[in-house]
DNA sequence: GGTGCCATGATTCATATGTATCACATGCCG
DNA sequence: CGGCATGTGATACATATGAATCATGGCACC
């Protein structure tokens, strides 16, 4: 009578089959997992503004005998594990666990952790400034390191709105790179074995005097030659056929996190502005109820 | 009534002066004080081989008024930080405070190498066989998301030419909803707050029966609702201004290469051959065996 | 326009739960 | 030795709790 698959997964895939009231008290069952383990039935009642006997409806729905049966599989579900008490173990353990984890999923979510650790914080406060204090920056990024500029592009536009520019934006071909101005930052992204368009939008930088600022998976990267500024990543760590991106991904959010705070009141209004504009424009729905996350 | 310290560090300072019964159940407490927070005080003694009224006496020589006190405080002690928001996180934090803070880019790094631990490589494997199975697969992701959801396409086309498709590729407005069909796999990527996009997308998903793989920052986030597979990240790692995608960056290219490594000799074959067209068409400038920049 | 079905709220009830109370034991000081 | 205080186990009880049951209302399907 009681389900062995973890219970919220069950409840999770469950809920849009449920009849209203279920589905409501459910949405508010995955909000407030940690209460519901440790509060009474006839409390959370009262917390979600809803009828008691609704929770033991929902627990048989899922299969359970009653809610002590579902409330017990929450409980066990979220013990902590005896044997890592503490959160931040080492790194360099992850390495050994991985050997005993057949699967390629966790070996690349250990590698890509302790590929983390080699960023250089100092060079992205350096080149934020730059950033910063450029007149337009140009982000450029392609093939896959396209997700990494589109990123970079997206978080600073948010508070630079009109002096950011997506180099290639509309479409491989189209490069944007006559345009490039001295007093302009280009941002160009990219690992070996190195796409065309990265290197000549790297060139194009040069060539108009930019400040040109680099990541790339190794100081002797094309696009690093002769540039400004130089982050790196660790794009071959992990043992997938694929490289990985988070290192470029963490340096770009850091890079872009440092150049906002760099802008002062001014970012934070158009920040502020901007996301007053995507709520006006009715972007964003509303999270579940009450913990708005 | 109830004092306002911490309750463990009450009873552990309490602990020597204690009377033998009050003391044996009072190490048994702070050995299990997770049970002490979910199971009932009869379980407890129980499990403790004492008597239940020794531990109301307990609680009430730490100067709580009751068992149901203490453990209250036991519960509200261990309650879970919740996730703090992106605009709540803008709003909390004024530009004074923010302003100039020199670490704010190391800060970013250092926890995005935490939040990768938090990372389930279990779930990951399962949704990839999913991913695996489906007849055609469907990649979306808006706005700061887009960049994740642009990568996993990236790669999955890389061994899937024909079979994967990034839901409004050619803008906001063209959704492709309609096109899901029954077989397909959509992999929906969001964090609070939701993009109506992506929460419209999970919706048709759902409807048109397709298998759906969420990604997102809480098992509440509407597009996780009703979900197949939930890979859960912390989006709201770290100090910056922006939450963090290093999380979900890492899910999708462990999920890529999973789905790769699923794909066997056929997935190994089409890269051969993606490989072969884009060094045709010398996309590449340089660089050792591997895939792409 | 019935008619059955299901969702939902309200009521009721057996049981579980926390605690006050009593009973007994033990040790201490006179 | 006797009173007394304190620690401990057992019992009783008022209350909280979970769930079965009944009643109502809406909705789809003949």
């Amino acid at each position: 009578m009681a389900p062995d698959a973890p219970p919220l997964d069950l409840l999770r895939r469950a809920l849009p089959d449920l009849p209203p009231r279920l589905h409501e008290v459910g949405q508010f069952l995955v909000g407030h997992e940690f209460d519901a383990a440790t509060r009474s039935m006839r409390g959370l009642a009262a917390a979600a503004g809803a009828n008691p006997a609704t929770f033991t409806r929902l627990a048989q729905a899922l299969g359970y005998a009653g809610w002590d049966d579902l409330r017990d599989a929450l409980i066990e579900a979220r013990r902590p594990d005896p044997a890592t008490p503490f959160s931040d173990r080492v790194r360099r353990d992850r390495a050994d666990v991985v050997q005993d984890q057949p699967g390629i999923a966790a070996a690349m979510l250990a590698a890509d952790a302790v590929g983390l650790d080699r960023l250089d914080a100092t060079a992205v406060e350096t080149a934020a400034v730059a950033l910063h204090s450029a007149e337009r920056a140009w982000i450029a990024g392609f093939r896959s390191c396209r997700s990494v500029a589109e990123l970079l592009h997206y978080q600073l536009r948010l508070f630079r709105p009109d002096t950011v520019r997506l180099v290639g934006g509309s479409g491989p071909e189209d490069l944007d790179l006559g345009a490039f101005r001295q007093g302009d930052a280009v941002v160009v992204t990219g690992f070996a074995p190195y796409s065309r368009a990265s290197v000549m939008t790297a060139q194009a930088a040069r060539a108009a005097r930019c400040t040109l600022i680099a990541l790339a998976d190794t100081p002797a990267a094309p696009m690093a030659e002769g540039a400004d500024h130089f982050l790196r990543f660790d794009a071959a760590a992990g043992p997938g056929f694929f490289p990985s991106l988070t290192g470029a991904i963490a340096l770009v959010q850091a890079l872009a996190s440092a150049a906002f705070a760099l802008g002062g009141q001014q970012a934070l209004t158009r920040l502020r502005e901007t996301e007053a504009r995507l709520a006006a424009h009715s972007q964003y729905v509303s999270g579940p109820k009450g913990i708005q996350s």
